[in-house]
DNA sequence: ATGTTC
């Protein structure tokens, strides 16, 4: 691993390269998480930036207890990978934007809504109207095309065809993590939940339904943007990186809490750089304990949000915002949001993947560049 | 991050 894993305490470690980008006080949080009661060890990724008391981009082991409010009010986030039927070739840009039409409100189509909540096991109640929806923040969808092969063998292990477009879907689990986590603190605070306790499991029940509807949530996303541009498509993966879950390592059985966090052992992942950065679709390598089965979740946020317009907006109008480097179109009618998810927020993808290739975590099995990203459509359009 | 938000 070599000093791609940098040492920070004992108990605390961060996978980063001389060239990623990584914030002082995004450290210092990791090393305050590590004193947590029962924490045994925690592990920075390279995207690690700093959060709301606690980092995003990072992976925490505890034994004993564990902590809800490390997993976040997004419970159940992640990536969810698909593969259409359309050639990336003959795809038109104003034709696929035309298509793609507007996701932001509640879905129309509610037997599909039904069929997939069925199938994924979620329950009807407050939040079906958020279903297939994308969120704010972070979140997004997009349509990408591979770029670059490094493993052929690999990809046509994972059904993709590099002459298709693959449609990228992050987002989680919406109003219903937020309620999960908000009634949790209200009644526990920080202190986190005992093993076995009655609390505890009525946290992981909840923490569970977050899990199963954030996957819906994905998986209709992706049928709803599919159907919009009349396309078909197949799930190629789907993986969460806000979640709690058993686990054992570092020779005891503990809690694993990934916040911003891939896992390194559910087979390959895909890792997103911001909507001007390709993304990497990698392969994961040996399951090392010391990194806590993690990988990076994503670039990483380099500037705050709130600096990001006062920094941009004299250099560049919204129309400006809507294009890339890579000459992919954003879809994104929301003036804050626009700014604060600009491509210049956040880190260089190749100084991330480039610390876990470094690190023996990952081997790179394609890149793919973006096309077209969803945000929101906002107040006009439609 | 959030049926958020002065």
């Amino acid at each position: 691993m070599g000093n791609f894993v940098r040492t920070l305490s004992d108990r605390a470690c961060v996978v980063a390269s001389d060239t990623t980008w990584m914030e002082d006080a995004a450290v210092a949080q990791l090393v305050t998480t590590s004193q947590l009661e029962g924490m045994r060890r925690v592990a920075g990724m390279p995207d690690l930036h700093p959060g709301r008391g606690y980092p995003v981009g990072a992976a925490f082991f505890s034994v004993g207890r564990f902590y809800p409010a490390l997993v976040g009010n997004d419970i159940g986030c992640g990536m969810a990978l698909w593969q259409t039927d359309l050639k990336a070739a003959s795809v038109s840009l104003d034709k696929l934007d035309r298509r793609v039409g507007n996701i932001d409100g509640a879905m129309e189509d509610e037997a599909l809504r039904m069929q997939a909540m069925t199938v994924h096991g979620v329950a009807p109640g407050a939040h079906d109207a958020s279903l297939g929806t994308i969120g704010g923040g972070n979140h997004f969808a997009e349509f990408q095309q591979v770029d670059t092969v490094f493993d052929a063998d690999a990809l046509s292990a994972l059904g993709i065809d590099a002459k298709r477009l693959l449609l990228l879907v992050h987002t989680g689990s919406r109003g219903l993590g937020e309620r999960v986590l908000r009634s949790h603190v209200d009644t526990f605070g920080h202190r986190g939940l005992v093993d076995g306790t009655p609390e505890a499991e009525a946290y992981l029940a909840q923490h569970g339904a977050a899990l199963r509807y954030a996957l819906c949530n994905r998986e209709l996303v992706a049928q709803r943007l599919l159907a919009n541009v009349r396309a078909d498509g197949q799930r190629v993966l789907d993986v969460h990186h806000n979640f709690v879950a058993p686990a054992q390592m570092l020779g005891a059985t503990g809690w694993l809490h990934r916040k911003g966090a891939t896992p390194s052992d559910q087979g390959p992942v895909l890792i997103p750089g911001s909507r001007g950065d390709h993304s990497y679709l990698v392969q994961p390598l040996a399951i090392s304990d010391d990194t806590l089965h993690s990988l990076a979740h994503g670039a990483g946020r380099k500037w705050i949000r709130s600096a990001c317009k006062d920094r941009l907006f004299k250099l560049m109008t919204p129309t400006q915002m809507g294009r890339t480097v890579l000459g992919s179109r954003v879809i994104c009618n929301d003036r804050q949001l626009i700014y604060e998810e600009a491509p210049q927020a956040y880190k260089a993808i190749d100084s991330v993947v480039q610390a876990l290739v470094g690190a023996g975590l990952v081997a790179l099995i394609a890149r793919t560049k973006p096309v077209l990203t969803y945000k929101t459509r906002g107040e006009c359009c439609e």
